[in-house]
DNA sequence: TGGTATAACATGGTATTTTATGGGAATCAA
DNA sequence: TTGATTCCCATAAAATACCATGTTATACCA
C-alpha cells in the first residue's frame, strides 16, 4: 500500500427510501485515488457497520497467511466471520452507495447514517447509537487519560 | 518524517462570520514545505482546539496498526475517539481555513482565535480562555520550578 | 539611522464549484 | 409484470477558490 490515507471526521448523511446514502466526499476521494473499493460488514464488537478498503482486507488475509500463530483458532473464526460477511460497495455518479437491509438492520439505521472515521477503516452508526457510544468513549478517556496520548510520540 | 519543524509563537487572528481564520503564515509554510495537511480535533484535556500535521496522525495510525491486531478492542476505542473527531483542513489562496461549528463551540471561540505553538502540534484558544490558561501555567511554574527539567518535556 | 519603497499578510466580500439529496427513467431479474 | 437496482437529471445548500483593500512588516537606500 504505497499511498497513505486516513478515514477521518464524523459525518451525518441521510438514508433515503431506497436505502441510498452519500459516502462522505473525503472517503470517496480516497477510494478514487487508491483505485480501490469500499467493503462493508457487520462489526463484530458493536452495533454498527464497519467499512474499509478492499486493500485492507487483502492485507488482513496476507497477515493471517503469514501468521506464526498457525493454530490460532479464534483469529481463524473471526476472519471467517468477516470475509463471509463482507460485501463490496461501489458508489454511483453522485457518490452514493446502497446499503443492504441486513447491514442497516444490524446497525439499527433508519433515516440517518453517521460515518465515523477510524483511520484505516470507518464505521457507520445510527444517530442514536452513536451518541451513546461517543459518550461512553469520552467517559472512558476521562478516567483513563494515560493510555490516550497520541501527542506524545514523534 | 525527514524535515524538522516546530509550531511556535502565539498569534491572534479574527474569525469571520463564516468561521474563517487565517492560519499563521509560519504554520502555512510548514504545511507547504512538508507537503502535508493540517488536521484539527477537540483537545481531550482542555477547552481548546488542537491541531497537527496529517503526517503525525498517519504515524499514529501505522503504529496502532502494527502494535495491535485487527480485532483489538483498544485499537477500536482509541481510533474512534481520535480519528472520528479529527478533520482535515486545507487553506485557500489567502491562507484561511474554515473551522467547524463543533470545534468553535467546544473551544468557546467567537471573534478571535489564539494560535499557540506547541512544537509538533499547536492549539487554538478563545482569547478569554487563553488568558486564564497562560496565567495558570505561569502560576504553576512558579510554584513548581524543580519539575522543569529535561525529563518532563512535552 | 531614518525614511521610503516593497512585499507579505490579514480580512471583507463575491463568484464558482462541489456536495448532498430528491425524483424519474431505464435496466435487470424473479 | 413487479420489484428492485442502476443511471441520469435537477436543485438547494454548503464549501471552496478568487478578487480587492487596508495594514503591517520587511527590505532597501540615502
Amino acid at each position: 500500500m504505497r499511498k497513505t490515507f486516513l478515514f477521518l471526521d464524523t459525518i451525518i448523511n441521510k438514508v433515503d427510501a431506497k436505502g441510498r446514502v452519500s459516502l462522505p466526499s473525503d472517503y470517496r476521494a480516497i477510494v478514487k485515488e487508491l483505485g480501490s473499493e469500499i467493503v462493508c460488514y457487520r462489526s463484530l464488537t458493536a452495533p454498527c457497520i464497519e467499512g474499509c478498503l478492499e486493500d485492507s482486507l487483502e492485507k488482513l488475509a496476507t497477515d493471517i497467511e503469514n501468521s506464526t500463530d498457525f493454530f490460532s483458532e479464534t483469529q481463524d473464526d473471526l476472519t471467517n466471520l468477516i470475509f463471509g460477511d463482507a460485501k463490496r460497495f461501489t458508489f454511483d455518479s453522485t457518490g452514493r452507495i446502497m446499503l443492504t437491509e441486513k447491514l442497516l438492520q444490524y446497525a439499527q439505521i433508519k433515516e440517518s447514517a453517521v460515518f465515523v472515521g477510524k483511520g484505516r477503516k470507518f464505521q457507520i452508526w445510527s444517530a442514536e447509537n452513536w451518541v451513546k457510544e461517543e459518550q461512553r468513549l469520552r467517559e472512558k478517556v476521562k478516567q483513563n487519560r494515560p493510555t490516550l496520548k497520541p501527542e506524545g510520540e514523534n
